[in-house]
DNA sequence: CCCGCAGACCTGTAATGACAGGTCTGCGGG
DNA sequence: CCCGCAGACCTGTCATTACAGGTCTGCGGG
């Protein structure tokens, strides 16, 4: 197997095992690494790149932890036979936060956000009279520049005042929400189900209407009386799937 | 901090991160750290354990994963808030139990049971070896006599003899493991994506081709080192959506 | 009193060396 | 022809050393 490979840079800005891990995955992503094709060896990755095996192992164990290959002792490494597997953490701000330690860019748009009176379901999901005052947030969410999760939150606007003129760019909404308001979430209710797109949301995430996309609605608590959050959000689960860890 | 802690066996049987990660963890789960509390910096645990620091990395790394520590580059290693942990509630068979109470009938059919080899898939989900013996089990659930979820389950045999001639008709598979081999989950894992099934599968269900549904595989673990149950099962969100509790 | 900085302390990164133990291949004896 | 075993190769584990860079505390100058 010959590879050409960048080299690595040496500068300090990056460390040497994400920057390996990145031109692994590079390959694997493209498909010149194909499914249960072995990698080449921590011995000869070594060598390649000039690097001690402490670097490359922390480079593999990075690559296990996504899911894009596994390992076998005595044998060597190998890709992964499931395709597009990244990790997506418990939570919406917590899975991407995942993803940015994985070596991901993960950016966040802000679509609209704007005040309103609360509609028959926000009234419902969030407990409080219909026509009460809200604010709505769209967000988009790319990794990688690849659109990934399109989220349409509302929330109680006595509860977070200003935040319909607050900047969210590339800020996580549950940060935002803690700093400014002192807001944490104790408990949250996801309900998941697969759905099809609509033709304006299709066209945000960059599918088509017939491709099947996680719908999840979801309500956040700040104590058993007070529902301080919903939102649905239409994930892309052809990109990441969907994580829930239980422990 | 004074705490006494077991000597690590030398023998070989265990790796000593690991040990020494349960050690830590017991500590963890007793309460006897709480949270936010610093846990002994690195050079500290290596020199009360007498192991490298390279151990001690190991084991935190592996608290880290377990989301039951976190680590501040220049301050240490602390203990998760518990609050913001991820407790899942609705399991398939929670689900289903939820089902019942609200005055559903849900009964499960066993459509196959028997013995195999791990392919790739399982081997790597198990953390077993290409070949060894498993037991395959493919039910299908409906609610009111419309199908909803079709689960195809993978346990390793040597976990569960004579697992593949049991009597599973409307029993819970998690029942069953705990009252006929003692068996109980301690975590799991779960990824859900949105799928289309095939032909076979979209019949069984009683769907087409192209009804989007949530595919979601998951492994079930004992211990750190024992994954005893794997599974990928079809589920008709529109007949009842996934639901995932987060307290 | 406040600010800035030195130094202690901590985790992150990296190199090197060593050995255990699982996997595979090919050779040679039966 | 088959079986077993040696040896090559591979990952897992562990120890040691070194330095970079973030965090905190306390001291001293303004």
């Amino acid at each position: 197997m010959t590879m050409t490979y960048p080299r690595l840079n040496r500068d300090g800005a990056e460390p040497l095992w994400m920057q390996l891990m990145r031109a692994l995955r590079t390959r694997i992503d493209s498909g010149e690494l194909g499914p249960d094709q072995p990698l080449p060896s921590e011995a000869e990755l070594s060598d390649m790149f000039s690097v001690s095996r402490t670097v490359v192992r922390e480079a593999l164990r990075e690559l296990v932890q996504q899911r894009l290959i596994y390992k076998v002792k005595g044998r060597g490494a190998f890709v992964s036979p499931r395709k597009t597997e990244l990790r997506f953490i418990g939570s919406m701000s917590g899975s991407a936060d995942d993803l940015r330690e994985s070596g991901r860019r993960v950016t966040t748009h802000t679509v609209r956000q704007a005040l309103g009176e609360a509609d028959e379901r926000e009234a419902a999901l969030l407990q409080i009279p219909l026509g009460e005052q809200v604010v709505r947030i769209r967000r988009l969410r790319r990794v990688d520049g690849q659109p990934w999760l399109l989220v349409d939150t509302a929330l109680p606007a006595r509860l977070v005042p200003g935040l319909e003129r607050a900047v969210l760019e590339n800020q996580s909404l549950y940060d935002v929400l803690r700093r400014r308001y002192g807001l944490e979430p104790a408990a949250a209710d996801r309900w998941i189900e697969a759905v099809f797109p609509d033709r304006e949301d299709a066209s945000m995430l960059e599918v088509s209407t017939s491709t099947p996309l996680l719908g999840i609605e979801s309500v956040a608590w700040l104590d058993d009386n007070t529902r301080f959050e919903a939102y649905y959000a239409l994930h892309r689960s052809d990109q990441t799937r969907f994580y829930v860890g239980i422990r």
